[in-house]
DNA sequence: TCCAGCGTTGCGAACGATTTGCATTCGGCT
DNA sequence: AGCCGAATGCAAATCGTTCGCAACGCTGGA
């Protein structure tokens, strides 16, 4: 099928190479090592968390902006909002259950993910009644988590 | 003494005197003017746009920022991200009605809103499949729009 | 394997949105 | 009319993010 090689464990990064290979852009050390941060976690990351994470001095700050702009643009990575003013990315997953949402503590920031894709249905009905082409959306939960109500 | 004759098609006036009222907040200038752009504005305004519309001199932009706030914590107006880094605001429509969505032209910005509220069914259901409680949700939709089309 | 060219990075300054400290002003109750 | 605390103006401070520019390091070709 796919992966032919050696891609076994993270074929995110064959994909890296393959996309990037394509876009005449670089594998550099910064990106191999922003998206092995990415991979190991589960939940939105915003840019200082992943360089935060990241091994010391692996790179500037700048860099994880410019290359997380880079990742989204291939698509191997996926941007969030929650509302908070900053930015979150995650691995963008490949495709049928790419597309999904966030439950997010208002209290804590804890960050579930709600699997299903509750809006791809209303994108179409919208597109008709607007006229609007090439309709997407944002749709985010809010709510006080388990832990959160305790207190 | 205000003006008599001229409430009758704008409620929120005497709603705004009433709620601040109740909070030991005080009716200032500034905050009856912000309220009246936003009264007169279909879609959501940013900031800047707010202070941009107020009659010029009238207050700072400090303090349409503060007064946001204020107006948004006593529910007089509606905060709206449309994931572009600035807050929006928009008189909150009292009532059933109240909750609605937008569907923001990527190209041009022009804004539509969309009446219905498409998510209310799933906060119940998220919020008992996860246990997280007051369960809120945010939704906006992209695409282009048909003038933008024709480019 | 080596080299040149250009995509990338680091670093610091620039930016836009929003917030805040502080002295002054003003709304509202007595 | 007068006082007190809330609200405002102004300017400086924060925060997330972007940009300019010189140094650096991938990559494809010799």
């Amino acid at each position: 099928m796919k992966n032919p090689g050696c891609n076994h464990h993270r074929p995110e990064l064959g994909d890296l190479t393959d996309r990037l290979r394509r876009e005449a852009r670089r594998i550099t050390g910064p990106r191999q090592a922003i998206l092995r941060v990415l991979q190991a976690h589960p939940s939105p990351m915003s840019n200082k968390e992943i360089f935060a994470a990241l091994p010391k001095g692996e790179c500037d700050l700048a860099t994880v902006y410019r290359s997380l702009h880079l990742l989204e643009d291939i698509g191997l990575v996926e941007r969030f909002d929650f509302g908070d003013g900053t930015a979150r990315f995650e691995m963008a997953r490949g495709g049928h259950s790419g597309h999904h949402h966030h439950l997010v503590c208002t209290s804590c920031n804890a960050i579930q993910a709600i699997e299903d894709c509750l809006a791809l249905d209303w994108e179409s009905r919208i597109s008709q009644e607007s006229g609007f082409k090439m309709v997407t959306h944002k749709l985010e939960f809010f709510g006080l988590c388990p832990q959160c109500q305790k207190t």
